[in-house]
DNA sequence: GAAACATGTCAACAGCACTGACTTAAATTC
DNA sequence: GAATTTAAGTCAGTGCTGTTGACATGTTTC
């Protein structure tokens, strides 16, 4: 008679029918809710929404970025950037410039009001971290950048990686 | 002359103007992106979004809820509700019964085929965080755990808690 | 000069959230 | 027992964010 796992032992071998980790799925539902909320807030008072957010964030963290490039970083159509684009163009958060190589491209850059909004609102999803973190044991940091980056898509990681850390020193990832 | 914290570590002794963290930030956001992609192609094949599996989740995951109790998890309004929740009871992946003690709640339950659907999603978001579990030491998974409790509303902890881990064994939370 | 490319725009639609107002039936209170 | 509160359902309208598809404009490349 042969040797048989079973139940929870088989499972996890296979890496098949294991059983589902609830905990982690419902976990990262609230936490993911409650990190979104706290920009929600401040973005309420400006008429923006979270799709402006991300606009803002990316193109503060990466002046002269491109529409391509910010489509691509995205993930979403051009009609769905252009609408929020145009809001934060007309309002001056965010300002375009052609391109000088290409002048097809056009280069987006945070304007002084832009760059205080999108610091204003890291600022914000900071705190929650750091309050976090601090409850939590020394390297906690670590762990969670870790952790957040093994969740990653392996074969967007590398990829991501460069966007979070741009060039120079990563800090141990 | 005064010796003062000026910089970084004048910032992360004030909590204050600490510098963002963006890495955290951008990370949370992919991580969470990938994650419930995961779920949305599977979902997509039954015609369904996100709303349809929080509803199939939550009464899975506590059979017998009420109305009542499941938009308090889900912090929506009855009105978001009854459109996902009528396709659901509808297409029969849920089922209601009235309440014996009170027979105005309606107590709603997973249906076999609505079960094997939960199954199947908790099974795809398992794997991911499986996946990124074995790419880390170990200890992580309990790391994870205790970081994503943590970026919760510390005042909405307690009722994650016993949502998570209802009434029994709460491994080492 | 033709083809490919970067961007912008118009139109229609879907999913999922919201507010506000009103209904029904059952339970609770006085 | 009548009045009130409660649980749930419904109707109508709206906002934000995403989608597809088709087409226009100017620019660069071959």
């Amino acid at each position: 008679m042969e040797t048989v796992l079973h139940g929870k032992h088989r499972a996890q071998a296979e890496g098949q029918d294991a059983d589902p980790m609830f905990d982690l799925i419902e976990l990262l539902f609230f936490a993911y809710r409650d990190f979104v909320g706290d920009a929600d807030r401040l973005l309420e008072s400006y008429k923006f929404g979270r799709a402006h957010h991300r606009v803002l964030h990316f193109v503060s963290r990466h002046p002269g970025l491109t529409i391509a490039e910010l489509l691509d970083i995205l993930k979403i159509t051009k009609q769905s950037l252009s609408r929020v684009l145009k809001e934060l163009l007309d309002q001056n958060f965010v300002e375009a410039r052609s391109g000088v190589a290409d002048r097809r491209q056009r280069h987006l850059f945070p304007t002084g009001k832009g760059r205080k909004l999108a610091l204003d609102l890291a600022h914000l999803q900071s705190r929650r971290f750091s309050r976090a973190l601090d409850s939590l044991p020394v390297g906690a940091r670590q762990d969670a950048i870790r952790f957040l980056m093994a969740m990653i898509d392996p074969s967007d990681q590398e990829e991501v990686k460069s966007l979070v850390w741009p060039q120079s020193a990563r800090p141990t990832p």
